[in-house]
DNA sequence: TTCTTATACATTAGAATCTTATGTATGTTA
DNA sequence: TAACATACATAAGATTCTAATGTATAAGAA
């Protein structure tokens, strides 16, 4: 599936929500959980995935923990303090964000 | 003032909007529409604006007319038969997009 | 009168984010 | 035994943007 240009730019935001929401979660469940919320409309590529999960991690944004299941190897990301501070504020930005679509879209509604 | 990295990927959807709403609009008129709209929150640049303006016009999506008002140029675009139809497929991806982004940012409402 | 701000177009270098393709490896199911 | 699922990763190239710069006219302020 092809995902819409939208989506660009909010892969972090999404990233972050998911692990403010569920603790801590590995890259690929990642993927299928955004599979499962948006019931297959968006697929998270790998290309996309892993290097938005490093950048996060080095902008200490994000902790790493390497377990093994299942003989498998699983990396567990969750947030740091610093990461659960910015994740307030990307959330207000999304909120924004939505805000001002909709008011663009909808302009009776709303101005 | 800085735009969220959420606006990406949007400007081409806010562009074939406000024309299907306005008929007709030139560049900067766009520009300071959409300050407007949203309060002064979203300002389009005119390296965006413009190369966009090109592009959407290159795919035969708008159409073009140069005008000369108070000494000065205007280039005002209109959305042709084929723009008007691709952008009811852009603002349904545009809604889309909205509800997979409520459906992540607040999970206890929508799944 | 000269400087700033507003109007109106445009391009370009570089940044950021993504897709598509490819690679490695293990486990499960047809 | 072949395909699919799980699980990580990188890299080339595309797309979209920001920030800077450029041209030109008009209006308003110092």
């Amino acid at each position: 599936m092809k995902n819409s240009q939208l989506y660009k730019g909010s892969l972090n935001t999404i990233i972050m929500k998911l692990l403010e929401e569920n603790g801590r979660m590995y890259g690929y469940e990642i993927t299928q959980k955004v599979k499962e919320i948006t019931k297959g409309e968006l697929n998270i590529t790998e290309g996309a995935l892993y290097p938005a999960l490093h950048k996060l991690e080095a902008e200490d944004l994000l902790d790493v923990e390497v377990e093994k299941v299942d003989n498998r190897l699983r990396k567990y990301y969750k947030l740091t303090e610093k990461g659960t501070k910015e994740t307030v504020n990307r959330l207000t930005e999304l909120e924004e964000f939505i805000k001002n679509m909709q008011s663009i879209v909808n302009p009776k509604l709303s101005y």
